[in-house]
DNA sequence: CTGTTAGCGCTTTCAA
DNA sequence: TTGAAAGCGCTAACAG
């Protein structure tokens, strides 16, 4: 089905058939309802990669994430799409398990599939070649979740949330506060969450700040519960992100402690499954739908403008405290 | 960068750069590595477009899911994904949100980017507007999760799975059941699994079986809480997947209830975070990524047969029962 | 083993 | 308002 037999059908030329579908305006009324009749009793559907190969716009949107296991990229993923969508763009998501290989190699990828952009997450922004190979060939991109001086990025400002909550926690009576966090070298989330932590500690004025680091794949309890063993044990737990206080709680409850009770655990990111657990997870929540749709609009306005993002543009959002219930008053 | 300037730069024609990316065996040993130097120097990536244009073949395997915030979908992706590259493939995932128009568009979006083949997701393959147009067309496809006689499938024994675990609760001693099941019109799943569950209570001689219908998007904890009000209140609840049996745990430990001693409720799916949880979840487990990548297999041995996928082809791979915590003998 | 060449289906001037 | 025609970048005969 081509535009070739719809234009023959309709006894018309092809460009007559092109425009009718691309600047219908142009097109007298009379032709182009007898170009859509023909379309669609053909089933015609025009053809992209031809479309793209000859207009040198795809209206694709390439997307970067670490994983879709963690529910924050899909939740994230479903806000990018949507907002892609109602912008007639499509997307063309690719995950890169936190590997800098696999990084560089889908934006690779995206740049041979011709997107019109691409919205990513990456490990460290600071350190990606992937990110100085886009810059240098002026492809235009939004970061989300990262945060870096030198790229435009859509995130919030996960350091002075972290600090924040330590001061609310320390309110709340807690004394021995630990982290567990991600690897930060795969992330710089992690980073900037466990500085957070740092700086709220100090501020706190409380003493010998633990953090732990663990993988963000797999379970690490042996490493949780040895921390939580001992009389002098932490009566909070921030973690860096939801799937880890999961995670932890899960660690704690098997030794016999009681979440919130004996023991206060937090995460980070909001997902919409941390509000049907019991306990509710208490965490700071980031609105990631929205944080993929604000990229989205960010991406399609420079595209419209014709030039890359500038880092400047970068967007912060609020985040917010989620109380939930595995959150409590130190015992 | 197009293959042009390669080709000028290398000092050979465009044909000899096409081979040395595309049969590398037909090319003179130091011609392909003069192709490959410069080719790398000049960071040229063949564009996707042009070939799928020119050779009438994508290498992208188009997906059709409802939805990522279900672990179950966003874990079956992986398993494509994964599958797809490993075998020189992309993916092209499009969300539907268990709406039929969407899957139609989706379809319809996926055929205009030319991809060889489809894995699809459907509310219903029985009244599937988009599948009877992949057929007319002869667009090779293969459905998960769906169970159908006219189309080839990859997925569990639903109904079987959860008659056996019916079976099985009656053994625990579980005589009062009750079934919290996804929208049936929306889900040919949820259809099976409440089968399975009717058929099941049939055959242990349990009587007036409940089965309360609720939607995938919203928790309806009141009308679950309703279902376990009383003294005559169920026991034991079977979810038609992972997402509802979260949903009933939490309104079950709501209203008083302690899961698993006052009531065992057990899922469907095996998400991988029903194992981080606490209580762990009870659950009859698929084999998601698996499945993903089965299908991806019998997709791409149809492209290489050059025929669409046929429905006797289609392939029941084995459930199993994953303990868990949140199930134990009736009180 | 390598080069020449004809399109794949579409958009977009340029003319009429 | 419409048509003719020139490619977008690539692959696949065909020829050498």
């Amino acid at each position: 089905m081509s535009i070739q037999q719809v234009a023959q059908q309709a006894g018309v030329s092809v460009a007559t058939v092109s425009r009718a579908f691309n600047s219908p305006g142009q097109v007298a009324p009379a032709t182009r309802a007898l170009i859509e009749r023909t379309a669609q009793r053909l089933g015609y559907v025009p053809n992209a990669s031809a479309r793209t190969l000859r207009s040198q716009r795809s209206r694709v949107i390439g997307v970067v994430l670490p994983t879709l296991i963690n529910p924050v990229f899909a939740e994230c993923l479903e806000g990018i799409a949507q907002a892609a969508a109602a912008k007639g763009y499509a997307i063309l998501p690719m995950t890169t398990e936190y590997s800098l290989q696999r990084e560089e190699h889908a934006v690779q990828q995206l740049q041979a599939s011709n997107v019109d952009g691409m919205v990513l997450v990456v490990s460290s922004p600071g350190a990606s070649q992937a990110l100085q190979q886009l810059a240098s060939r002026g492809v235009p991109y939004a970061l989300i979740y990262n945060r870096h001086p030198d790229h435009p990025c859509v995130s919030v400002d996960s350091e002075q949330a972290v600090a924040d909550l330590v001061t609310h926690l320390h309110t709340l009576g807690h004394q021995r506060i630990a982290m567990v966090c991600g690897h930060r070298a795969a992330s710089d989330r992690a980073q900037q969450r466990s500085k957070g932590f740092l700086q709220g500690m100090a501020q706190a004025g409380l003493a010998t700040p633990l953090v732990l680091e663990v993988p963000f794949i797999h379970a690490a309890a042996q490493q949780i519960q040895a921390l939580l063993q001992g009389s002098h044990r932490p009566t909070a737990l921030v973690c860096s992100n939801d799937l880890l206080a999961i995670r932890s709680i899960r660690a704690a409850v098997q030794m016999g402690l009681r979440v919130p009770h004996d023991l206060s655990v937090v995460g980070f990111d909001g997902i919409a499954l941390g509000l049907e657990l019991t306990p509710m997870l208490s965490t700071i929540a980031q609105p990631n739908a929205d944080m993929g749709a604000r990229s989205v609009s960010l991406l399609l306005e420079a595209l419209a403008r014709g030039e890359p993002l500038q880092a400047h543009q970068s967007i912060t959002l609020a985040h917010q405290w989620r109380t939930g219930e595995s959150c409590a008053p130190a015992p």
